[in-house]
DNA sequence: AGTGAGATGGCCT
DNA sequence: GGCCATCTCACTA
C-alpha cells in the first residue's frame, strides 16, 4: 500500500498543497472496497483575502466551519442543489484555506465519470457525512503515488467563479497537461 | 464548436 | 429572493 500522507504536508502554503496533491492518490474505502484515482486537477482557494472563497472576510458559517480546521482535513459542501465538493484543508486554524479536487483519473473501483468535481464526488461516494474528517487512516484519505509520473503542469483562472467577482482571473487552477481525465469546463469570460 | 437554459435545494442577507 | 467552486442536453451553424 502506498504512503499515506502526513498531516504537515497540509500545512503548507495553499498553492504549493494545490500544485503538490497532483498526482498523488485519493482513496475511498466504502462497505469494504477500496475506490482509487490520481489527482489531476486542483485548485486552491485563499482564505479571508479570497473573494471567491467561502471563508472570505473570513466570516464562519455552518457550510464553511471546516475551513477552520487544521490543514488535512476535508471540507465538503453541498452545490447547485445536487452535487457535492470536495476540498482538502490547508494550513493551521488561522487561515481558512483549502484546495478543490476538481478530477482523478480512475485507478481502481470506479464505474462513472471522474472529470470534474462533481462528477468525481458521485463516483467515489463523498458526500456531507465525509465533512470535517482527518484525511489519514479512515474512509477517506491521500497516499503518494509510488512511480513517478512524468508530467507538465499547466494553470489557469479558476472555473465557475462569477464575472462580478474580483478574484475571478486568479492563476489557481492546476492541472496535468494532456490528461484526458481534467475537466473540459473552461472559466467565464 | 459554441451557447444557453434547466434541474434542484441549502444557505445567506 | 437570489446566489451559487456543476453538469447535461438541446439548440444554432
Amino acid at each position: 500500500m502506498n504512503k499515506i500522507l502526513p498531516q504537515d504536508f497540509y500545512f503548507n502554503e495553499t498553492v504549493w498543497v494545490a500544485k503538490n496533491l497532483l498526482g498523488k492518490i485519493l482513496v475511498r474505502k466504502y462497505r469494504g472496497k477500496i475506490r482509487a484515482g490520481r489527482i489531476v486537477e486542483t485548485e486552491a482557494y485563499l482564505g479571508g483575502d479570497d473573494p471567491a472563497c467561502h471563508s472570505f472576510g473570513y466570516r464562519k458559517s455552518l457550510r464553511n466551519q471546516s475551513m477552520f480546521l487544521a490543514g488535512g482535513h476535508s471540507y465538503v459542501y453541498f452545490i447547485y442543489g445536487m452535487y457535492f465538493c470536495f476540498n482538502v484543508v490547508t494550513k493551521s486554524e488561522k487561515y481558512p484555506e483549502a484546495v478543490l479536487i476538481r478530477a482523478v483519473e480512475p485507478l481502481a473501483g470506479i464505474k462513472s465519470a471522474t472529470n470534474g468535481p462533481g462528477k468525481l464526488c458521485i463516483a467515489m461516494n463523498i458526500d456531507k457525512k465525509l465533512d470535517g474528517l482527518p484525511l489519514n487512516n479512515g474512509p477517506l484519505f491521500i497516499a503518494e503515488s509510488e512511480e513517478k509520473i512524468k508530467s507538465k503542469m499547466g494553470s489557469s483562472a479558476r472555473i465557475g467563479i462569477s464575472h462580478k467577482n474580483a478574484a475571478k482571473d486568479w492563476p489557481l487552477r492546476f492541472y496535468i497537461t494532456d490528461n484526458p481525465y481534467v475537466s473540459k469546463m473552461t472559466p467565464k469570460a
